[in-house]
DNA sequence: AGCCCACGGGG
DNA sequence: GTGTACGTGGGCT
């Protein structure tokens, strides 16, 4: 047996002989190591609670009537309160879906909860695991081509596959380093938008954070960058084996959940080349994420970069010019997507501009994710979930999963999504705003701006505001009442929500001091993005309370934020006044006053 | 005013 | 895969 260290890079599970096997999909961290290695788990079980009518009649009914693996009676809390719950084990994590409605109309079971958690992420959880972190197996390593094999892992000449047999735990780790690979192509379309089934890609640009700059082309040029190739079969062969070289962490680019890969995978399906570009030697995948497909390539992790910016920036467009412009302020020229056609047929000159723009946008979408993919690497080291999902959460989901972990360490019970029903009603209903002062029309000289230093997280915090110490009647001694409706939160116990956010809150502050007193520039924009993703983090935290989607919604819970912050600036811009400023705007968390003697 | 539906990025 | 985006803005009724 052999302990290895490596940073997390992913997870996933498949299934052997009707078991399922967990996947950790990582990079050895030692002196001489580099390789991508996958740890296989097979002793992680998925399980579901259940809420009984009567707690011995209804684990006989489970016993009786289905096949699972265990049943046991468990107390956990249920916002705040101990209850009886039913913990059932299964066999395979997609007997969950099988068996669940199964389980939900037998007569003794009253609810079922936590029915809706992907099995790897619970794993993530359970063990207390967070990707881009590192972690520390002890196992077997697999040597043997025919085993591997039998792991549904083709034989790849640098993946270290290990079986675990003892631990598996977090390490404390820094931000970790990785091998960040870009990639854009172009393709030949004279007439319209680009159609995979005729219009063949012409170029593969490519570009790492570890120097490598060129661009894949079936045209001949002079320039050093460009390795010119027979055919677009052999541009695709090509493209796969330099992946497989550079062995990058990270496969990023712009748009390519939607354009470049789904549009690679159609050109070598035609052309009968194969896309092994995972560290097992799998295929490039497509996951079906609502209506928009995301490209997948195991053991490393493809972030799409424009996902990233739409959610970070506030653009009237998102165009790889336009982000380009916002966080470097400088003119990046660009080919418009319809005149490729001519400066490839043109040649000379023409070809030669169409290489240098194309390779300029694989190298810029490196720049870019060097620097906007950190702060999606922290939250993921907080939200605990794969790099992979949360590049692709809205702040929202990223809250969410934070809070089922959280949920999990406190021996609390998770809310259930709400239903279609539930959804439906809750979208009519909305939390009254924030306080709006229309802007006093005219030129204003001497200006102050009061605001409050995250107003929202204070109060949920200050007020105790959370689903678990709401009540319909309390002794006023006891509970704080807000404004307007008069909602009631108990002062004590802390409640789930606020006790995160003081968490969070609390955490941010001792890195803000951290940074303020290292010298090391690196550390300090380091711990910069650390703080700055808690904020994020605690600032979108008020939302779940509002959102109809959410397990922890509750209009009362975001009512009642609102109205406090209403009440406190409407009181300091009352204040203000009696010092001689004079509101002539406000919104929400903060107003404008001019000083008149 | 309210509802429905298309759209984003990419070539 | 213990799954099915999302928020917005324009056109139309």
């Amino acid at each position: 047996m052999e302990t290895k260290r490596m940073v997390l890079l992913d997870i996933d599970y498949i299934t052997k002989g009707e078991k399922a096997v967990v996947r950790l999909f990582g990079r050895e961290k030692n002196e001489k190591e580099e390789n991508p290695i996958i740890v296989l788990d097979r002793g992680f079980k998925p399980y579901i609670y259940v809420v009984p009518h009567d707690l011995d009649k209804c684990q006989e009914q489970i016993v009786e009537e289905l096949d699972v693996l265990q049943v046991e009676k468990v107390k956990i809390k249920d916002l705040g309160q101990k209850k009886d719950f039913i913990k059932v084990t299964l066999n395979h994590p997609q007997d969950v879906p099988k068996l669940r409605d199964k389980i939900r109309d037998l007569p003794e079971v009253k609810d079922i909860r936590e029915h809706d958690i992907p099995f790897y992420r619970r794993y993530l959880i359970d063990k207390g695991l967070f990707p881009m972190a590192e972690v520390e197996v002890q196992g077997n390593v697999i040597n043997s081509p025919e085993m591997k094999d039998i792991q549904d892992i083709q034989t790849n000449t640098t993946t270290c596959i290990m079986e675990l047999e003892g631990e598996i735990h977090p390490m404390s780790s820094d931000f970790p380093d990785l091998n960040i690979l870009s990639l854009d192509i172009e393709v030949y379309n004279p007439k319209g938008m680009p159609n995979s089934e005729k219009d063949p890609i012409i170029m593969i640009s490519l570009s790492s954070n570890q120097g490598l700059q060129m661009v894949l082309s079936t045209a001949e040029s002079p320039l050093d960058f460009v390795e010119t190739v027979e055919s677009e079969a052999e541009m695709l062969r090509r493209f796969v084996d330099i992946v497989k070289e550079e062995n990058p962490d990270l496969l990023i680019g712009y748009n390519s959940d939607n354009f470049d890969f789904p549009y690679i995978r159609d050109r070598a399906a035609i052309l009968d080349v194969p896309l092994n570009l995972g560290t097992d030697g799998s295929s490039l995948k497509f996951m079906k994420r609502g209506f928009a497909n995301a490209a997948l390539v195991k053991g490393r992790v493809h972030v799409d970069i424009y996902l990233i910016m739409r959610r970070y920036l506030h653009l009237d467009r998102y165009t790889l010019e336009r982000v380009y412009l916002e966080l470097f302020g400088k003119e990046k020229h660009d080919i418009p997507g319809d005149e490729i056609h001519r400066y490839w047929t043109a040649g000379g000159e023409k070809l030669e501009t169409l290489f240098r723009y194309s390779l300029d946008d694989a190298v810029t979408v490196t720049e870019i994710g060097e620097k906007m993919l950190p702060l999606t690497q922290e939250l993921t080291r907080i939200v605990g979930q794969p790099f992979f999902d949360v590049a692709r959460m809205t702040t929202g989901q990223m809250v969410e999963w934070y809070l089922i972990r959280k949920a999990y360490e406190q021996g609390e019970v998770v809310p259930n999504k709400p239903s279609a029903s539930q959804y439906s009603n809750r979208r009519g209903k909305r939390a009254t705003g924030g306080y709006v002062k229309d802007p006093v029309k005219g030129l204003h000289e001497n200006i102050v701006y009061f605001d409050f230093r995250s107003l929202y997280p204070s109060i949920i915090i200050s007020k105790n505001v959370s689903p678990d110490t709401l009540v319909n009647e309390c002794d006023p001694e006891k509970c704080h009442i807000s404004p307007e409706r008069g909602y009631m939160f108990l002062k004590e116990p802390a409640g789930f929500v606020p006790s995160i956010i003081g968490n969070i809150l609390h955490e941010r502050v001792r890195l803000k001091t951290m940074m303020k007193e290292s010298k090391d520039e690196k550390e300090k924009k380091i711990l910069n993005v650390q703080q700055e993703a808690l904020k994020r983090l605690a600032n979108s935290m008020y939302g779940v309370y509002g959102y109809s989607r959410f397990r922890w919604y509750r209009l009362e819970c975001a009512d009642a934020i609102t109205a406090w912050g209403r009440d406190y600036i409407k009181k300091t811009m009352v204040k203000a006044e009696d010092f001689g400023f004079k509101p002539v705007y406000a919104d929400t968390d903060g107003f404008y006053a001019v000083y008149q003697d």
